[in-house]
DNA sequence: TATAAAACGGGACATTTGTCCCACTTCTTA
DNA sequence: TAAGAAGTGGGACAAATGTCCCGTTTTATA
């Protein structure tokens, strides 16, 4: 859920330090709740994200939000939008504070043809997030609300970081009542503490209930 | 819907007639019904499809499947392998009889890093298949059925394929029951053909329906 | 051509998810 | 500190979707 790629991030730094082409690098900040990219505009930066959480998502005509990955140190954005040129396909919004590099488009191509390692970094990125929007789409179809949170909740375990309810519904693609209630039943099957959101059982027994699901739906 | 690449296929034929490379490729057919690749298996090349038409979709445990794509000419798949060495994500399974280039994954990676063209193409192609994949993940997570389905048929109706029903169901993550069911309200809205499940509107008016949907859901 | 196998279409019911709404807390800020 | 705004949690009902099942039609094949 939360995206890292500490490759990346060291590339800039030494890109930024000893290269010449570097001091097309700006470094920008941005406060808790702006927009890097705003959806549909058009773009001439790339963004490297140094330090803070962001979030990635659509923001449907209908008014509902769909949360692809919360993106933290090292990961690329407006990449698309860089190599393609085309309109943002989504909104990258700060939800801590974040300081970026921001690559303009001129030099992120010059990167791509120049530099094998750059290059290389960023076929990566894209299979790695090709590789997991299509895990997450299909589990997300095809199992029960209860197997999708419950995976979210264990991820968010892992890293610690804490993500508002609201994102949390969004992510999961429902809405918070339909969140608060799975909740509760989690709950009430004793697979969440009493009072708040926490996994209330071993990493063993949770794979064991996981496992349950897969085996029959 | 059917993803095609015609510049990939044309990059191909390009290069297997006139580089000594070339060689390296080897042309192989697949019935139809047949596998090019199965889920969690490794493999050691890259294919190219040529003529015909494939699914691409991940098999859950619990039984279900979820097809991402039907991909068509000059379409590659197992790149994401190629480019990670990682067991294969999805099933690409043949639905008409198909030829495809096989491509070594020494040579890949040697096109990947020596030929820019061939590094561009897949770049693009990288970058238009997280695009689709985002979109739709988020319109079919966040819209009714009725909506998605309706894209799909025009879709179907602009390339003219037929898909099996029980395709379509699994490229919406439904059940046929629900997918018939689903067409069966479009037709006693006079939205479908009284028998079949083809658009029985202008161009125009279906931009309409869709556009309803998306002012208000 | 006869028969089995597979696809199709839909009824009846259960489950899941969304919508609407309200009472309660917490946080701003005038 | 009071008043409004925003966030939280959940009840009641509606709508959407899945499961199970059965009779019909189409397709394949012996």
């Amino acid at each position: 859920m939360l995206r890292t790629n500490p490759a990346f991030l060291h590339f800039m730094e030494q890109f930024t330090a000893s290269s010449a082409e570097g001091e097309a690098v700006a470094i920008k900040t941005f406060a808790a709740g702006t927009r890097l990219i705003r959806q549909g505009d058009t773009i001439s930066h790339v963004y490297i994200i140094r330090e803070g959480i962001t979030k990635c998502y659509i923001e449907e005509d209908n008014g509902k939000d769909y949360i692809f990955e919360f993106l933290g140190k090292g990961e690329i954005t407006g990449d698309l939008e860089g190599i393609r040129k085309e309109k943002c396909l989504c909104n990258i919004e700060a939800i801590t504070p974040v300081t970026a590099y921001a690559i303009p488009h001129t030099l992120f191509s010059w990167l791509l043809v120049n530099n094998t390692e750059f290059n290389r970094l960023m076929l990566e990125e894209l299979v790695i997030r090709i590789r997991q929007t299509c895990i997450r789409a299909s589990y997300q179809q095809l199992y029960p609300v209860e197997y999708a949170l419950l995976r979210l909740l264990a991820l968010e375990a892992e890293q610690d970081i804490v993500i508002p309810k609201k994102d949390m519904a969004s992510y999961l693609g429902i809405t918070i009542r339909s969140f608060n209630r799975t909740l509760k039943e989690l709950r009430s099957k004793n697979i969440l503490d009493p009072q708040g959101m926490n996994i209330d059982l071993s990493r063993k027994q949770l794979e064991e209930i996981l496992r349950r699901f897969e085996d029959m739906g």
